[in-house]
DNA sequence: GATGAATGAGGTTTCATTCAT
DNA sequence: TATGAATGAAACCTCATTCAT
């Protein structure tokens, strides 16, 4: 389960991402976090001073803006639908690749230090802004009706992240690959019918 | 704080939604429940043998899908406009007084107890069901284009939702009200437009 | 070792009495405590909510200051190296039945929480006051010949508190009795001629 | 704060004295000694196999008795007063400049290792017995009454050492200089007049 | 001679829960 | 019905010390 490649640094963080998502951040012991990474609990609180600390550095480490923002450049000269699609899809896969630290960022959240809660919403705050970049382009080009560019980004994302809330995180994905696929398009659907002119 | 004429269990229902939701489910002792009920911890375990007993309690006591539910049959003899609206802006404001029993749902949820879980999933599913049959209705009448009515009723209320929960339980509610109306009316908006013929 | 008619609040204070002039403050574990007291832990916690805690209440539950007071009262009609010999005597006495608290006492003390510190200034102070109270009365009489009270008291006491230091705390009492006698003895003869008219 | 001239050896034994006095022997975390000393903690305990040899190191490094000593064959002429005098203020200053490792001394010594408390006897027993040569050389003189010399010594530096502990190491030295040196001829005057003829 | 990395044992404290009244 | 007193298990974290380089 424990790749030997990986320093303990390494370990520690993946066992802690892994439980944390698993058992929310109180309910995994650091005891039980050093035990699956393979090293004495003194070990982990060497290399991370805090339980705290250590939720941090997991943040950190396994934020995946980045890779949200890298899908807006590659639409923009995609039709508006294409787009929007290639925006969903790539956003809902990385939704699910990351579904781990997800779940710990919606668990427990108002108990977090604050410089998690700080992070997460920068996290957002940038994420809106970049896709409202993208609809405020498109409106200049005259493709879109006029509508305020950000909150249309919270639209979309907010369809899409409480689907994939309910799916992966509550009904643990029970539906069909089929059914899936409809209800994405159902929601592009809604929302370029809902923004083009 | 606390009324006179509570019972001791609503008491202690009272104190343990506030402090589930102020601090979670993992993160409020049964014991600092009991103190802010104004009762002997032992007290507590007469009403609620387990921990998760009690917090299945809170669960049944404070659900609100009722007063959800209830907000439909209102709208059905309103332009589709009005509806949607009337239909937001309640839900909103459900959500709003609700929202220490949103923020209990939705910590943690994962680590609950299954009939918890069972619990939540049986709320959203209703609740999706009452908006598709309002949907159905009105494509029916001819009002609105063909989609998948419970889709439909995942995206306007998976908008809101993740409006709420951001501008509510991650921000604090920040903004001013004015900025709030303006991005409610914006996805009412979205919505109509992408849904009607 | 337990008497069966101690309350648990009792047999906790009286084992960490016990272990903290044996082994320090920082060297009685209150797991050690506990056990030695008779009970679980947690119990010690649910009485004393802090370690810092118990050691106040071991402070102020085993002072001897009142004790010490006590003394004066009886000498004030004595002549004066009577006097004197009955409050070294008593004094050295008292010393002897508390010597577990004076080893708290002297041991970490800069360690000590700020109330513990305050405690013990305040104890050596009375003392030294309520001893000063008497030389004055003794002076005033013309006993005496003229010296600060207050000082005479601290010499008095110091002399007699080094000595007993050494010999219990350092040594253990290794003297014989007599030897122990006859350096009292000195002492005594020592300061009632360096105060003497 | 570390010159840089000091050996690995030097520094380490020098942060030491100062945290073993700030907060004990328990209470000084070797990591810290090391962190204080700018070294690995393992490269503290190549130089030091143990915490308590380390402890050992420092009570011989910093051990001041030859000091002590050396004062007493310079009063060999003075008168007795004068004598008396010089020893005390050279005493208190030599406690003065050595309080850190006093501190030491007096914390914990009994929970410190045979060998540490074996030298803190030597060193009370041979400070007596110097200071007992110079009063028995007086008595032969004929300048003092007939008294056991070591006790003299103990009643001197009793009273002399127990004012020192409480302002330096209890109060902290909050009184004025000039207090400070009336309470010290006071202590003279008294032993004085207590010894001589 | 010096060190970065790792550790077993143990520290204080909090947890949900039970017992006896 | 309500409680004061007690608890075993486990929480996070620190200790002095060792290993391998």
């Amino acid at each position: 389960m424990i790749s030997e490649t990986l320093s303990t640094k390494e370990k520690i963080l993946e066992s802690a991402l892994r439980l944390f998502s698993q058992k929310g951040y109180l309910g995994a012991a650091t005891r039980e976090i050093a035990r699956d990474a393979g090293v004495a609990e003194v070990t982990l609180f060497r290399h991370f001073p805090t339980k705290e600390r250590l939720l941090e550095a997991v943040f950190h480490k396994y934020s995946f803006l980045p890779e949200l923002k890298n899908i807006l450049p590659e639409v923009s000269n995609l039709e508006y639908k294409e787009a929007i699609s290639l925006i969903v899809k790539s956003f809902l896969n990385s939704l699910f690749l990351h579904r781990n630290m997800i779940k710990i960022m919606k668990s427990e959240m108002f108990t977090y230090p604050e410089q998690v809660i700080a992070f997460y919403q920068t996290f957002l705050d940038e994420l809106y802004k970049t896709l409202a970049a993208y609809f405020e382009n498109m409106q200049q080009k005259g493709h879109l009706r006029d509508f305020e560019p950000k909150l249309g980004g919270r639209a979309l994302l907010g369809m899409i992240f409480s689907f994939f809330e309910v799916e992966e995180l509550i009904f643990n994905k029970q539906g069909s690959q089929k059914d899936y696929d409809k209800a994405i398009n159902e929601f592009i659907e809604i929302f370029i019918r809902g923004t083009q002119k």
